[in-house]
DNA sequence: GCTTGTGTGCGCGTTTATGCGCGTTAGATT
DNA sequence: AATCTAACGCGCATAAACGCGCACACAAGC
């Protein structure tokens, strides 16, 4: 077996099971824990995957739960957003021009993304558009500023793009979902990027797990109203009867 | 057998298993390792599989994990493009606005630059954009199309974003450095945003090492004495005394 | 017929990948 | 808090893979 496909192999194993140990990847794949040390480093370094105390884990699972050690193998939400991105994955028609918004559920999401005729993929965030272009899909990016941390592009530019297109369809993702403060965001020039962006897309989905019900962040980018939004998961009884909210 | 089969033959090899050993594909065609990997060499400089240590994978597959091997992969013409990267990296000053042209050369000027007051760096490519947005640079990204084997973007949503700004100074790769036929790549399309670019820059380098002297390719983007060019290594005495020719 | 150029195989020194041993460190246990 | 265990990083040794120069074979062109 090719390094190389060692590499791949890890990495699909990580994103698979959220979190492996370096026992189990050595054992999986007939190399001593030594190099999968090894490997590990490497892919850490590369960003695809976040190494740990034990093992390795995805890097979205590093982010959230940052402090978590690997024996606490929680997978809450991983199911949910599977299913949440299967469902949504399966709303994008052929010949439309999609939108994609930045974040860790709509990166997910492309994963999901079935390989239609004619669909073109608009997306403010260069590693949501590396990954749609890694997937053959045709991808267009928004210019703009480049925010370090979120690899989002915001600005004058990005917002000029926006107005001269128009989406069939488009996926969100919210930090804050709530029925009076509406959809909201930590960040007030992402914000502005997604309240364009809504505008100009007609059929409006915010894709979100159960835990962002209730929750409220600085700044609003939508009514509560303005989106579909596809959820799974524990949804609080006020929200499980609205009619613009979609519970797989 | 043919050369040109056996190319072929390797490539659909590797589009079939996802990747091989040099061993493997040796045994197969019937000739020794040393030719399959100057074959190999061959195939990963046409963009058409991705040679790595052991063998070949699909560029699919590959094309993650490059990220960073781009800066390890150390060519021939390592050293001299080191110091050029170092000299060209010393000509921008602060609070200038910068452009940056996608290609490796350009990405390897990127680790080199400096960390100049008020500086902001303007790309067409997103692999560059993620290199100097990772080293705390002020980044902007053109937007448009993202062109998969380049990561480069283009089309009129570049162009369009290339006509609202003008730079102090800015930093092109080149495929063919000719007198007669001036600066030359392969692709028209990253041709097309190479020459508004240009246009919109002031003080314009071409950063090459001295293997591009002479060679012509498909599509020129500008005239020879448009850009001054930075170079190193052993530079055709025909160009040597040309005064907008820089050898370090 | 001779030259020139290209493709291939071979040998050799260099680089890279991997496994193992050891002292050190991070988490877990009590 | 003290202790214990597993994981860790580092250096070294080895084997495989690699790049490069050289020699030879064969074909094309003068």
């Amino acid at each position: 077996m090719l390094a190389e496909d060692r590499l791949n192999a890890i990495v699909s194993m990580v994103q698979q099971a959220g979190s492996v140990t370096v026992p189990e990847l050595a054992e999986a794949l007939g190399v001593t824990p030594s190099t999968i040390r090894r490997d590990l480093q490497t892919l850490d370094r590369a960003h695809r995957i976040a190494k740990v105390h034990g093992g390795a884990t995805s890097l979205e699972r590093a982010h959230v739960t940052r402090d978590l050690t690997i024996s606490e193998r929680s997978d809450l939400h991983n199911d949910d957003k599977e299913r949440i991105c299967a469902r949504a994955a399966a709303l994008v028609e052929p010949d439309s021009f999609v939108y994609i918004d930045s974040g860790s559920t709509t990166l997910k999401l492309i994963e999901h993304l079935p390989r239609l005729e004619g669909v073109t993929y608009v997306t403010d965030s260069v590693l949501h558009a590396q990954h749609l272009a890694l997937r053959g899909m045709r991808t267009v990016v928004l210019g703009g500023e480049l925010k370090p941390e979120t690899e989002a592009l915001v600005g004058p530019d990005a917002l000029a793009t926006l107005d001269r297109y128009n989406f069939n369809c488009g996926f969100w993702g919210s930090n804050g979902i709530a029925a009076e403060q509406g959809l909201t965001t930590p960040d007030i020039e992402e914000a502005q990027v997604k309240r364009i962006s809504m505008r100009h897309t007609a059929k409006r989905f915010v894709i979100s797990d159960a835990s962002k019900f209730g929750m409220v962040a600085p700044v609003k980018f939508a009514d509560f109203r303005d989106a579909t939004i596809i959820t799974a998961g524990e949804v609080p009884a006020k929200y499980q009867s609205m009619d613009n909210v979609i519970t797989v």
